[in-house]
DNA sequence: GTTTTTATAGTGTATATGCACTAAAATGTA
DNA sequence: TACATTTTAGTGCATATACACTATAAAAAC
């Protein structure tokens, strides 16, 4: 069944990235399963949220606080701007263009959030107290400042 | 700057969801960045090791091990088997077709894995061995039967 | 004031992911 | 044996993600 061989052994074992994107994947299904009645991913709802916010200055600054490639994030709002959500102005700055939530925008979300809430409780009960602080504080280390050369 | 709503800093602050994908993307560039060279993503070498490990009898086996969706699976499959790291044969059977490394698969997992080790071992430092430990208990608490209604 | 540099955003291409749906082989049952 | 059910795999479509490259506005340097 499983061929004895130190090295398969270890990465699928131990390798970070594989238990992180492993577990991602769960929790994205998760949150995304609650939040289907509302047709928002647990990404867009996310993101949606940062943008009430922080009223970003420009979506440079969303990719950032997100860990998220600004080509990827520019992407990921085209569908959240064609449904009316957000609105990209931009006042008096050609290049900058600020990104707002619209009035649609800011009541999808308060429509979503009893959905994520009841997720997040779900999420919250399966790890646990101790786990789910554990979990919080070890992500915390996860910067891009400790893993660059 | 930022809004004061309870509701987005709930969600902002406290969602599982948004933490581990934020920390995921960072870590899933953290390898590949390492793993460039060998023209492997992270995803990429840890299917290779799962494969070349387990020898599954079929790609459902695959992708109940790695919390992946079957059809996403079969689709991560398809550049590997182009570039012929991996064979799915028929043997005796016309349905289930096992997948399996091929020489040339495993010569490439070889040449890998001083990139991964790398990658890991700065990953574990950045971590340190309590968070590290913290993490791994934390993550093996996310299970697909935890999570179900 | 013109040139250079920096900051900001978009496109092309490729992989990663999942759901709804379809196809077909294997298995179970009458 | 014939039919129904279960298991396994693939396609169409949409979002998610990142890198390489391009375009252009703003800021800095001269």
């Amino acid at each position: 069944m499983t061929r004895d061989d130190a090295f398969l052994s270890e990465v699928t074992g131990r390798c970070v990235a594989g238990r992180v994107l492993r577990a991602s994947r769960l929790i994205t299904r998760h949150y995304d399963d609650a939040l289907r009645p509302t047709g928002l991913t647990i990404m867009q709802f996310g993101l949606l949220n940062v943008i009430g916010k922080y009223e970003p200055e420009s979506i440079s600054h969303v990719a950032e606080m997100m860990n998220l490639d600004r080509t990827s994030l520019s992407r990921n709002l085209k569908p959240l701007e064609k449904a009316g959500y957000v609105h990209r102005g931009n006042e008096g700055n050609q290049r900058r263009r600020r990104v707002l939530l619209t009035t649609l925008g800011l009541k999808k979300l308060e429509e979503a959030r009893p959905y994520w809430k009841a997720a997040q409780e779900r999420m919250e009960a399966a790890l646990g107290e101790t786990h789910l602080q554990n979990l919080t504080q070890a992500l915390r280390q996860v910067r891009p400042d400790r893993l660059a050369p």
